[in-house]
Formats: C-alpha cells, sequence, structure tokens
DNA sequence: TCGTCGTTTCGTTGAATGACAATATGATCG
DNA sequence: CGATCATATTGTCATTCAACGAAACGACGA
C-alpha cells in the first residue's frame, strides 16, 4: 500500500493544463522513428511486432518498447493471438487527444 | 537564395509523413517545462523572458532557450521593442500544426 | 514435459536534452 | 565612448532517451 491516493495533481508538480494522457501522447508523436512506425498502419493495418521491426528497420526489441510507448500514448492497440501480439492504430485515442491538445491551444494560444 | 527548392524530403531521411514544422511543434509541446511556460501566454498575454523566468521558476538563460524552441515549433512568436524581447502565443502557427497533425492521424490511423 | 518461437524485459552504450552559471552581444542613456 | 540593462550564447553537468544484444517470459506443438 505504497500510494492508494496520491493527490489529483502530484506534489510539487507545476500544472501543465494538459492530462497525462495527452502527453504521452504528445511524447510519442514526437519521435521521427515512431512517427515512421505509425505510417505502417495506415489503412487499419494489422501488424505483429516483428513485421513492424522489419518494416521499420529496427531490432524486435527496440519496436516492442517504441510500440509499448504508442499504446501509452493511446496511439495504438495491442491483441494477443496466440504467441504473437498484433498492433494497429487506436484512431478513437487519436482523436479524444487531438480533440484536448485543440482545447489546451485554445486556452493557451 | 540558399534552399529555393529543398528535394521533396531530405535526402537519407525515411519518410514520417509530417513536415518539419510539425516535427518541432511536437518536441516543444511535449515538455512540461514548455507546456507550463505556454500556460503563461493565456488570453494574448505578451511577457519578455524575464517575466517568462520568473513566473516559470527557471533561470533566464534556460527561458531564453526553451522560447527559442517555442517559436522553431511556430507556437509563439517574438517582438523586440528596444532591449527588451517580447513573446506571446503564436495562434495561426498553433493551428496549422494542429491542422497538419489531424491529417497526419487521419491518415495513419 | 520439453523445445521452440514470438515477445518482453534487462543491462549497457552513445547521443540528445534540460538546467544552470558565466560570458558575450546589443540597445539605450549619460 | 562607457556604463548598464535585457537578452542570447557558451560551456558544463546530470538526466533522459534510443537502440542494441542477451536473457527471461509465455504460449503453443511434439
Amino acid at each position: 500500500m505504497d500510494e492508494p491516493e496520491p493527490a489529483a495533481v502530484a506534489p510539487g508538480a507545476a500544472p501543465t493544463g494538459l492530462g497525462p494522457d495527452t502527453q504521452e501522447f504528445l511524447k510519442a508523436l514526437g519521435s521521427p522513428t515512431r512517427q515512421r512506425i505509425m505510417m505502417l498502419f495506415s489503412q487499419g493495418a494489422e501488424l505483429s511486432v516483428g513485421e513492424v521491426a522489419e518494416r521499420a528497420g529496427i531490432s524486435q526489441a527496440t519496436a516492442s518498447q517504441q510500440l509499448t510507448l504508442l499504446r501509452r500514448g493511446r496511439i495504438v492497440t495491442s491483441r494477443r493471438e496466440g504467441k504473437t501480439v498484433y498492433y494497429r492504430a487506436d484512431r478513437d485515442g487519436a482523436v479524444a487527444a487531438l480533440a484536448e491538445l485543440q482545447s489546451y491551444l485554445m486556452t493557451c494560444c
């Protein structure tokens, strides 16, 4: 029972106006490698980790890590089928993040 | 006349589907510190570098650097008046980046 | 149960980033 | 010109990140 109910905002952390989900979204899309990975999922394509690794030209371990970050950013979802894990774009998550981003920009700009 | 017509994509760089401006935009907003800085510009506020440093609780040098990154991301504009440089939110730039981001997400998601 | 295959996690390395103090630039006033 | 104030740049350190190989995990099939 370490952190049962953390404060609404982490203590000592100044508010940024963006929810943690959207922050993860921005960080996820901020990397060229991950942007490149996302392009592989065009038209609803569903790819395994190994396929992503091969097509993106990165090691399989790296692909797994980057896909985890993309999932944290709510840009992809994963589905397990037997041994292999399939990833595809999460349109709903992307739309939600975009909406919050727009709301944020309307506030500060 | 340095770069009248650069190649559509930088040579040797795999395409990411996002223009360099939008990449800078994402990286700029990906940092909590810079998100916090942006909140200072709410309602069209115009602040000097020193004011940003003080209100954001960072050194003047850091403020100058981070504001430079935000300007590269087309989220703020600067105006010089005598010795002091005033920054404010760049609504047009933000809208443009948001539009390209939306277009990108419609492609890959 | 034992391999095996795909995925994830671990540990490491080099590069990029964030922050600061110190210094350099630039504009204004005397 | 010399002093001064606001900003920008430089150098340095600590932290984070991207990528890899190696090892651990998990789900099958023999």
